[in-house]
This record gives structure tokens, C-alpha cells and sequence, in this order.
DNA sequence: GATTGATCATAC
DNA sequence: GTATGATCAATC
């Protein structure tokens, strides 16, 4: 176990010591089993990530690194630093949210503070192979916050008004709706337009690859 | 090739 | 079953 870090400059220092390393070397560090592939261990690199970084123990609600309120985000990416899948953001709380504002949102307070952790994720690179980039400490613009309010009034007003039904991932500029659940079984309690009890499927909040991208590249080091 | 809906592991 | 960590893979 590693301690969590007491600063941010802290969790910067040890954060900037992962760059370069490969996924295979932490894994090593940590006496860690590096599996062949993603498919079956989905959460394997974010979880690497959080132990290496002394992250709060993952049975805890947020944010990763409590003691100074920053979140973790593992990106994989490709050679050029392009994000390569969207971001999960947070699951959506679909019979309460339409009595929530923006400041006290979900999303909001996730994406206030966060460590982004590129690491290489191209399906033909080993992933013991796959190298972990520059670390980026971010908070959202005035701008950037404004885009994502602008998606989250949209969407949870939607779904205050039960139509969660009739969202899907192509609404939203900067942030989406998708399915977040174990299958497309599941089920939690929401409400439909006529505001009747219905059984749904969970859905979450996530960053469309372009907004990751544009933070990661407004935030590039070259070396 | 990018996108959206579906899915996987683990802890409690 | 719920919540954490996300990526897979069928389809557009």
C-alpha cells in the first residue's frame, strides 16, 4: 500500500515519476499480474494507476485522492496523444437529478479537479508494453465549463422530465448519456413522462473524446 | 474509422 | 445488487 499523497505538488511529483515507465515495469513494481489484454480486466490500468499514486481505497466515494480534492483519470491514448475512448464520468442519479443545479452537480464535482494520466492504448501494443504519459493537473475553464453545463442542463432536464428513455449517445456536444451497467438487464428505479415508477436502464455521464483531446492538447509538455 | 450501446472485474 | 475502475465490439 501507498500513502496518499498530503499536496497536490505531492501527487504531482509522483505522478510525473510514472512518465515513461511501461505498464509492465509499474505492474513489476507493484508485484502486480500484467493480463495479455483489456477485455477481461476493463479497470486494470486505472486501478494500477490509483494504487501506484496512494489513492483512497476504491470502496470510498470521491474524489480518488481525498485529502486534496483531485480526481484520477487514466486515458488510453494513441502515438499522437489522442484519446481513444470517451470518458466515464459518473452514473446519473435519474430520480433526483431534476431537483439538482449545475454547482452541485455530479459531474461538475468530479471535473473540478482532475489528474489526467495518458497512457499509450493501441490494441496491438502488448499491454505490458503500453507506456504511461505526462500527467496533466486540470480544472475546467470558464469555457470548458460553460460547454459542459451547457450539455448537462440539456440532458438532465430530460431526464427530470422522464425521457430518459429517449436519450442516447448522440445527444450532448461535449457530454453524453450512455448505458453504465453490468448488462443491458439491468435496471434502477426512474420515472416515465407521465411520471410513473418504470424500471430503467442505468445510465452515466461521459466526456466525448474530443473535449479529453482538447484538454490533453491545450495541456501538452514537449520534452 | 468513429461512434454508441453493451459489457467485464472486483469490493462490499 | 450497487459502486468503483473503464474498454469492448457491433454497427453506423
Amino acid at each position: 500500500m501507498i500513502s496518499p499523497p498530503h499536496s497536490e505538488a505531492e501527487l504531482w511529483s509522483r505522478a510525473s515519476a510514472l512518465a515513461g515507465l511501461s505498464l509492465g515495469d509499474l505492474a513489476a513494481q507493484l508485484r502486480r499480474a500484467v493480463p495479455q489484454d483489456l477485455r477481461r480486466a476493463k479497470g486494470w490500468v486505472g486501478v494500477l494507476v490509483e494504487d501506484a499514486l496512494g489513492a483512497t481505497a476504491k470502496s470510498k466515494a470521491d474524489p480518488d485522492f481525498e485529502l486534496i480534492g483531485v480526481e484520477l483519470k487514466t486515458v488510453p491514448v494513441s502515438r499522437a496523444g489522442v484519446p481513444l475512448e470517451t470518458t466515464f464520468v459518473c452514473t446519473i442519479p435519474i430520480l433526483d437529478i431534476g431537483d439538482v443545479e449545475w454547482h452541485e452537480s455530479r459531474v461538475l464535482a468530479k471535473l473540478r479537479r482532475v489528474l489526467w494520466v495518458p497512457v499509450l492504448g493501441e490494441r496491438e501494443v502488448p499491454v505490458a508494453d503500453r507506456r504511461i504519459g505526462a500527467p496533466i493537473l486540470w480544472s475546467p475553464s470558464s469555457a470548458e465549463e460553460a460547454e459542459l453545463r451547457w450539455d448537462w442542463e440539456e440532458l438532465a432536464g430530460r431526464i427530470g422530465r422522464g425521457e430518459i428513455d429517449d436519450l442516447h449517445g448522440g445527444l450532448g456536444h461535449s457530454l453524453q448519456v450512455r448505458p453504465k451497467a453490468a448488462n443491458s438487464r439491468s435496471r434502477r428505479p426512474g420515472t416515465d413522462s407521465d411520471g410513473q415508477r418504470v424500471r430503467v436502464l442505468p445510465r452515466g455521464f461521459y466526456l466525448r473524446t474530443h473535449f479529453t483531446a482538447r484538454v490533453l492538447r491545450e495541456n501538452l509538455v514537449l520534452p
